[in-house]
DNA sequence: CCTTTCGCATACCAACGGTATGTGACGGTA
DNA sequence: TACCGTCACATACCGTTGGTATGCGAAAGG
């Protein structure tokens, strides 16, 4: 059991991390408090702040952890299928049920533009799970599928609406929810092809 | 400056409720003590729990505050159109040009649903803003402009849209960025209309 | 081995949300 | 108008919380 310093330092972060993000998204960031963290993960306040500068840090590292996990899916579900726009339709259907886990949509959702304010909020969102969406909307604008148009706004707006409806899925508890919402989604997105 | 009861009653709420609206608006709720709220409201905070049941009560109230003023402009604007299409795309555009007040934004979209939880925070942004766009779109279904389709998922397409777009929209800067915003929107809001 | 480094524990503090209790003025009643 | 109950609020206090300063023991480097 004996571990060598890095490595050690590694297992502490790891299960600080994890413990903390466990709690975050069960109960929100403002119900649990360092004391709670510390205990289930077997150490004490100054291993916490060693690691982290202080508990709004500690809840950054775990929404880039869920967000890159997100990305992940989304990058993968996107790079399954072959042409422009069956990568879109593929990266915006697995965004929604990736959103479906309710631990990411506390952190990432709801207490993330609270915690770390909107702009560094949406600088994370940007630099992971929405940049696929950019980079997809870009790339069929600039094969003629989607009229000419900046792509920031419509970013924003399939981005924002596609975050609502995933929290508006995780309560519903409707069976047909998901379908009908994706398939107003579908609606949505076919509206932007060039016809 | 002697005042009855009910008449003192009311003064120290409206100054407690436009105090803490000023304060969690600029800065947001968790940045924003107890003591500074009764200190520029020249009160104690005896008065404050007096009339609210705790901080997050108070917010409460402000967040309803500022709901029902979008409300009423998003109404306001609907009702000046005459046909139901056309009260759609008005109340869209008075939603998002009401958001434009930062004020609005950090109570009513960033903090409310972290500080209120989500299920509480759409209740009442159902039962103020959001109605009206629910109740546009069930005109709209029902006369046929609209294909037939459960209202609430795209209620809430189009309503995280919005929001995101607004939060988008005040920091952004761009002078382009509203006429770009609103024309994505129009495509959107346009794609949805039986051809 | 001896020293430095570093990962973390311990002890402590200021500030916060919240509560219990006191108090003085208003408002109805005789 | 004297009285008294009610009510709007002030005062004083408490437990908990996030945050910090310091101490310590084991691992790395020479």
């Amino acid at each position: 059991m004996t571990r060598t310093r890095v490595e050690q330092r590694e297992h502490t972060r790891r299960t600080l991390l994890a413990v903390s993000r466990r709690l975050f998204a069960s109960r929100g960031y403002g119900a649990v408090g360092l004391a709670e963290i510390v205990r289930e993960s077997g150490v004490t306040k100054g291993a916490l702040y060693h690691h982290f500068e202080g508990k709004a840090e500690l809840f950054r590292a775990v929404l880039n952890e869920v967000q890159q996990e997100v990305a992940a899916r989304v990058a993968a579900a996107a790079d399954a299928a072959d042409d422009p726009w069956s990568r879109l339709r593929a990266g915006c259907a697995a965004f929604v049920t990736a959103g479906a886990d309710p631990e990411v949509q506390r952190v990432m959702l709801i207490d993330g533009p609270a915690v770390l304010g909107w702009n560094e909020w949406r600088a994370i969102d940007e630099a992971n799970s929405a940049r696929h969406l950019a980079e997809a909307l870009a790339e069929l604008i600039e094969d003629g599928t989607i009229p000419a148009q900046p792509v920031a706004p419509l970013t924003r707006l399939l981005s924002g609406a596609m975050n609502e409806a995933v929290l508006w899925l995780a309560q519903s508890a409707g069976p047909d929810d998901l379908a009908d919402t994706l398939a107003a989604l579908s609606v949505l997105l076919e509206s932007l092809r060039r016809r």
